[in-house]
DNA sequence: CCGGTCATGTAATCTGTTACATGATTAC
DNA sequence: GTAATCATGTAACAGATTACATGACCGG
């Protein structure tokens, strides 16, 4: 199962829903960490209700409009399978930038330091951006999404640390 | 361009090496923080000399052997800008794992405890292998790509150290 | 009635992986 | 001579993004 089919049913375990809520929903409650496009989040729902892992049904108040998805138990068991067997698999420290340090030197240790101050500028907006959002949703979100969000925050504080080590030791 | 041809392109900022050598590099040098394929190695070697970035000449001592590419002028330039607009790019909080919680809610407690011990012992397994790595190496490498794998050393142990917390907090 | 946003969808494209296919060279 | 590994490549597929296309509905 493709990751966007994952996070579709995934949001779907929550309550019924149409495409255009989803987009939403991803967009207002998983901001930063999740985004999916209506070129994915369609033909998606398609394959999603072909597997009957979803039923569609049309809003009878609407007969050309809203096509509300609602998850099925046979997608709720298929999902916490899924998830189950994802989390399992292995560990990974590899990312973009990552790949993007190894390269670094390759560039002029001015061109660096504004690059890495750069990084650092954004992280701390991200900072304020996720502790003042951590705040309001602290009461509001189940316990592990709301620890999804802390676990966000402390790899971001542990970037700027590094951020903060490195630019010191290229001056 | 793509992350492949740029990674390809980097390992050539080094040396010239021919497909099934980048192949190793990658395996050796960029190890857990880097993998490539020879499905993508080749046809990126075609596009990039292609585009001029790299220039291609068959091993004159092996008519039929080893094909060696080497990065021209103009892939040096190419490799260094693309780099530099590549890491100004936006800073994400966005990975797989982060999808995954947000949905861990939806398993049992007891579920949940069991994969976050799984994860915190492949972490585990992960720090004592890069911190090896990273003593054997911190006297070899280029100053960054060295800062490079400190950085995933960093991000692993704030990794266990959210992983603690949050298997304590669920006990 | 007109602009925004709600709502659904497809087509083209890009990137990358897996599997397959082939053959040379080296070590035993 | 035969197994391992060196070496290059293609084809099929999977996954996701971007751009395009269409039209309903609502507020001013």
């Amino acid at each position: 199962m493709s990751l966007a089919k994952l996070a579709v049913l995934g949001v779907l375990m929550e309550k019924p829903m149409h495409g255009y809520e989803l987009k939403q929903y991803f967009e207002t409650r998983m901001p930063v960490f999740w985004m999916i496009n209506y070129g994915s989040i369609y033909p998606v729902l398609k394959k999603l209700k072909e597997e009957g892992l979803v039923a569609a049904r049309r809003e009878v108040s609407e007969p050309r409009g809203k096509i509300v998805y609602e998850i099925t138990e046979e997608g709720r068991r298929e999902f916490r399978k899924i998830l189950k067997e994802r989390i399992k698999k292995e560990v990974h420290v590899r990312d973009e930038f990552t790949l993007h340090l190894f390269f670094l030197d390759y560039l002029g240790s001015e061109e660096i330091k504004d690059l890495l101050i750069q990084k650092k500028q954004g992280n701390e907006r991200l900072l304020a951006h996720l502790t003042e959002k951590g705040e309001t949703l602290k009461k509001i979100l189940p316990r592990h999404r709301f620890s999804a969000i802390e676990r966000g925050i402390m790899h971001v504080k542990t970037e700027l640390e590094w951020l903060n080590k490195t630019i010191g030791g290229a001056v």
